[in-house]
RNA sequence: GGUGAGAUACUCAAGUGGCCAACGAGGGCAGACUGUAAAUCUGCUGGCUUUCGCCUUCGGAGGUUCGAAUCCUCCUCUCACCA
């Protein structure tokens, strides 16, 4: 492979990409002289789910993987008892260490889904902050003053409308930034919301004469099942990468036509022209838009689990909604007897209360074999049913 | 340390003695329409073995009252101004 299509490569999708030059010249003396270098992923462990909006940056980091980079996972797990102030409105609780530790873990064994094993480095921040001490912190803040501390958006926004920032924050991008020194980080890549910390990393490397300062590769941050909020997992918006192939499956085909091409644009492996003759055939009203998505979730529902899974999904999706069949693997529950309708729903844990099923049952979202349900004094008698809420809550009961 | 303001359901936010399970908005869920999409329209959105009823909820603990989210006392926390 050519430099020129490598670097094509690395900036699909990118969002911003500070100090190209330095990412083209390493790319060309790895295809040169084979010379690797290093990429730097901060996580931080806080939510123990990987998402495809995580995904986007794995997948990013793959390719340099491709491209003679060797990357660095850094898990931030003496930073994330600090918590990244990014994007908050207020100051984040602080973990505690047993849940931070046991997160980054959840996150590694996720991360490889995507990362090639052989070429990852896993490294720990606390194995160097730990050691800093106190004076070394000192000697850290010198290198930043709190005016351009305040440049930082959210600080910004925070001191004016007078919100608390409590000065442990102050120290997360400067710990941040210290780990490139720590790392010697060639580049480091992050979501746009990460702009200052990633730029401390080149500030500290200069200001600690690294003798290198890291190019930066931001990629956009993926918005979320509803297309307007980021993706995460605080907003429920999110497809995790372990979820079963049938959720990702219905879950990337319920987002809207608009959000689907953001998605091909960031998740997709398809090439960037292939996805404009798509866009053009569907306006010509050769292609059906339903279509394209389907082929956007068969391909990301078979990354995480196998083709057949993906296949199987799509079929199962189809006989549950196309022929509003009822889907193969559904949960079964034993109810007894003469159980009341409402009670037996939350015994399948299809419904959170009776309260809830009541409600649902007067809006005609219930059914038993297929049929509506209106009367919601019901009560079970012996045999085997399925109970159906919404579209996509089944449950199989047998009653006895 | 001083002074003042505030804490209401998933979130924002009304309510300042009974008409309050608590206006409104967002979100969520469901129904119609569709391509299980979006947009739009409609309904619901504390719980309860059963709903024209009962129970719990307006930061916490007490108190006043026939009756408190609303008044009083103390406590906890948040914010602002001053030092």
């Amino acid at each position: 492979m050519s430099v020129e299509q490598a670097l094509q490569e690395i900036e699909r999708g990118v969002a911003e990409i500070i100090d190209f030059e330095r990412i083209e010249h390493l790319i060309k003396e790895y295809y040169a002289n084979g010379t690797e270098y290093r990429v730097k992923l901060g996580l931080d462990p806080t939510a123990p789910d990987l998402h495809l909006g995580h995904t986007v940056i794995l997948q990013k980091l793959a390719t340099f993987q491709k491209h003679g980079g060797i990357v660095q996972l850094l898990i931030g797990d003496f930073t994330a008892m600090i918590g990244d102030p990014t994007g908050k409105s207020e100051t984040r609780k602080v973990l505690d260490r047993d849940t931070v530790l046991q997160n980054a873990k959840t996150y590694q064994e996720q991360a490889f889904k995507i990362l090639n094993k052989e070429r990852t480095e896993l490294v720990f921040n606390s194995k160097w902050l730990d050691e800093l001490g106190s004076a070394g912190i000192v000697q850290l803040t010198t290198q930043f003053n709190v005016a351009r501390m305040l440049e930082r958006d959210d600080f910004e926004k925070r001191f004016k409308e007078g919100k608390s920032i409590s000065i442990s924050e102050f120290l997360y991008p400067l710990l941040q930034g210290y780990d490139s020194v720590a790392l010697k980080s060639d580049i480091e890549l992050g979501g746009t919301d990460q702009k200052f910390n990633l730029l401390m990393g080149r500030h500290l490397q200069r200001a600690y004469s690294v003798g290198k300062e890291q190019a930066v590769l931001m990629m956009p941050i993926l918005e979320g099942l509803d297309g307007v909020q980021k993706m995460s997992k605080s907003l429920g918006n999110y497809i995790g990468i372990t979820e079963p192939a049938n959720d990702i499956y219905a879950k990337i085909l319920s987002i809207s036509d608009e959000l689907m091409w953001r998605y091909y644009e960031l998740l997709s492996s398809r090439s960037l022209s292939e996805i404009a003759d798509m866009k053009q055939d569907i306006k010509d009203g050769k292609l059906h838009p339903k279509k394209v998505k389907e082929m956007l979730a068969l391909e990301i529902t078979q990354r995480f689990h196998s083709k057949d899974d993906a296949v199987a999904a799509q079929k199962a999706f189809d006989n549950l909604f196309k022929q509003k069949q009822i889907p193969d693997d559904i949960p079964t529950v034993e109810i007894e007897a003469d159980t009341w309708i409402c009670k037996a729903l939350v015994e399948a844990k299809l419904e959170p209360s009776t309260s809830q099923a009541r409600r649902d049952i007067k809006q005609g979202a219930v059914k038993i074999d297929q049929q509506k349900v209106s009367d919601e004094q019901l009560k079970l008698q012996a045999g085997e049913y399925i109970l159906q809420v919404g579209k996509r809550k089944f449950a199989k009961a047998k009653v006895g």
